[in-house]
DNA sequence: TCCACTTAAGCAACGCTGTTGCCAAAGTGC
DNA sequence: GCACTTTGGCAACAGCGTTGCTTAAGTGGA
């Protein structure tokens, strides 16, 4: 079950074994998964995975395509997730740019569209671009709901902007409630870093069960991902990475502070020496590691990717290092997969985290 | 519900709601609750509300305790829980000393013993005094389970030391199977600084949702609590704080690092300048706030208790500079609350962090 | 070809959960 | 003293997963 302080009735247990289900039938994908499996699975019993599976067939969520070789006695029925049941949109609001997606339940990508966007501009006017550009993508489909990505801060609880960087007049604009009114539909508000960390946290491949995403462009964030749910911190302040100090009394930093790991990186990629802005990046994801004993390191942004093997060289040997010295565990560092989307799909993973019962970690009112 | 990968049914919904109710009559405290403010808190039904609390009386763990003035109708008659229904066990296994505490269902302390221990002796010698204290702590109550803290690493979930410093011959030694056998009954095992961090967390007026328990002693760690839960990480290696990086290329660590807060706070304290270990310690706090988005920072451990009030201004000093610069939302720092029995207070929280519903992040098998 | 055996999955009855509708209990205040 | 408000229990109920059993659909040996 979900952690939460709220109680519980039939209707919530319901949905969260189907939710379980949903899951297990997504992350089979293509090769599908039998009834009795799901039961092993979830430790429901197989005539409880029946009933549940009954349901989401008559839905239509779920078919059944083929059966596996027998092993004695009748074959195994194959499950499968029906994709194509439902939609998700994705909006990644870049400073310049406005990236729009539709993906299917399986988080596969449908449609997308790219135009200009000038942050700069009245919030009512964005908030107008977004919603026509979400509903090009709808396209008659039964979509759920609606997730956008934006450079932070901002409160994913309460779907508020803060003081976006550079963007004053954005201060306090309740962005969720304005487009949920202006399209009819359930939006969801996150950090552009949580999305792509999102995105990466459902991806086939990556089923490490907490990781951090470390995103170097013109700026340097983090995205958290602890038990297979998304860390946001109480004010969905979390990831803040590229002010940790790692050299007291170093360089100033834009924030006003020194050593900051964000200005010890780019100043070594300004100046060209891309080998240390990895160990200086490496530094933090060591230090990363040892806080929080994840899984992986994932790499992204577009200073990375633009010298993707120096990157992920540099930083493993940074968490190798200390991890020899007995301080932390072997943990991988790879370059985070994704395309030029990757942001607005993460963003579409918003809506459909709560289809699929990975709920993220509630917190407690004060 | 709970987070976990595993289906619901009746009885599990039962329990939910009923740790649900349990840890609001807890909170709750001598105060006591009423029926109707419960039914609110958690969002069951009133009649729900009766059904539990009556099953709770019946067991003997809650009872009517007075009523409340009336608004103009039927006055509010407060539930409250009866600590003395069941007791936990913590032991505290410490390098030369063995502290171990009976608690009732409150977490109020009504038996502890302290013997003096030698862990580098025999495992299984440790194990039989150990038990042998659980024993005569018991005296005929209703025990839950015994919670065992000791100094890292180890993992939770196994319930299996690993390489304890200094002490070889306990690597890979299953502690927690070997007591619960002795002993006939459930163990639970964590860090010490994981459980020092629990036991805060429980502390009536720690109703923060997340915080970091930084715990300065002959060494450096911390005890993470976020959202509600105890962070552990996938192997219980959260909480590796001392040696974060913050100076790099600075003094050489015992670790076989450079520039560990652990190795600047404690050349510094070990000549006097408290103050300087202070803000190293905050530069530390500062980074993890910013990291993880926490609700407060708690200072404890013998070095801190030794200059309090330096430290807590110290370290504050360098978390609200940083909050200035809006790297980091204002975040209080507090000493610790805790007597001597501190960490085996915690150990035996652990054992009733279940019975309270709030549960452990669950972290999906990979 | 038949038949015993194995394995998968549905049917029906069941126990138990929280919910709903209603009523009794226990106050306030004109 | 009576109308009103508020609390909380009783009884009937819908719906969840579970249990016991039956049917479906294969394998493999005689």
């Amino acid at each position: 079950m979900n952690r939460s302080n709220t109680g519980a009735n039939l209707p919530a247990l319901r949905n969260h074994n189907a939710a379980l289900v949903l899951d297990l039938l997504r992350a089979a994908g293509e090769a599908g998964i039998s009834r009795l499996e799901l039961a092993e699975r979830t430790g429901l019993t197989p005539q409880a995975v029946s009933k549940i599976t009954a349901r989401l067939r008559d839905e239509g969520t779920a078919t059944e395509a083929g059966r596996r070789a027998s092993t004695g006695g009748k074959p195994r029925t194959v499950l499968k997730l029906v994709p194509s049941a439902a939609h998700a949109i994705g909006l990644h609001l870049d400073r310049d740019e406005l990236t729009a997606v539709l993906v299917d339940l399986a988080g596969t990508l449908v449609g997308a569209r790219t135009v200009p966007l000038d942050l700069g501009a009245e919030p009512s006017c964005v908030v107008e671009a977004a919603a026509a550009e979400a509903e090009a993508l709808t396209g008659g489909r039964r979509v759920l709901g609606v997730g956008v990505a934006m450079p932070g801060p901002l409160d994913h609880d309460s779907g508020v902007l803060h003081r976006v960087t550079g963007f004053p007049h954005w201060n306090g604009f309740p962005l969720r409630d304005a487009l949920a009114e202006r399209l009819g539909r359930k939006v969801f508000l996150d950090k552009d870093t949580n999305a792509a960390a999102l995105g990466l946290a459902l991806r086939a491949g990556t089923r490490a069960g907490s990781f951090a995403y470390l995103h170097l462009g013109t700026g340097l964030g983090a995205g958290l991902v602890l038990g297979g749910a998304l860390h946001r911190g109480a004010r969905t302040g979390a990831g803040e990475f590229g002010h940790q100090t790692i050299l007291l009394g170093g360089p100033a930093c834009g924030c006003g502070g020194r050593g900051c790991i964000e200005a010890l990186c780019l100043a070594s990629v300004a100046r060209g020496d891309i080998a240390a802005a990895a160990r200086f990046l490496g530094v933090g994801a060591a230090n990363l590691v040892g806080l929080l004993d994840i899984d992986e390191i994932l790499l992204g942004g577009r200073t990375v990717t633009a010298d993707q093997d120096t990157f992920v060289r540099g930083v493993a040997a940074v968490v190798e290092e200390r991890a020899r010295r007995g301080g932390a565990p072997e943990v991988p560092v790879r370059p985070a997969a994704g395309g030029p989307h990757a942001v607005a799909e993460g963003a579409a993973q918003l809506v459909l985290v709560p289809v699929f019962g990975r709920a993220n970690v509630a917190y407690p009112q004060a």
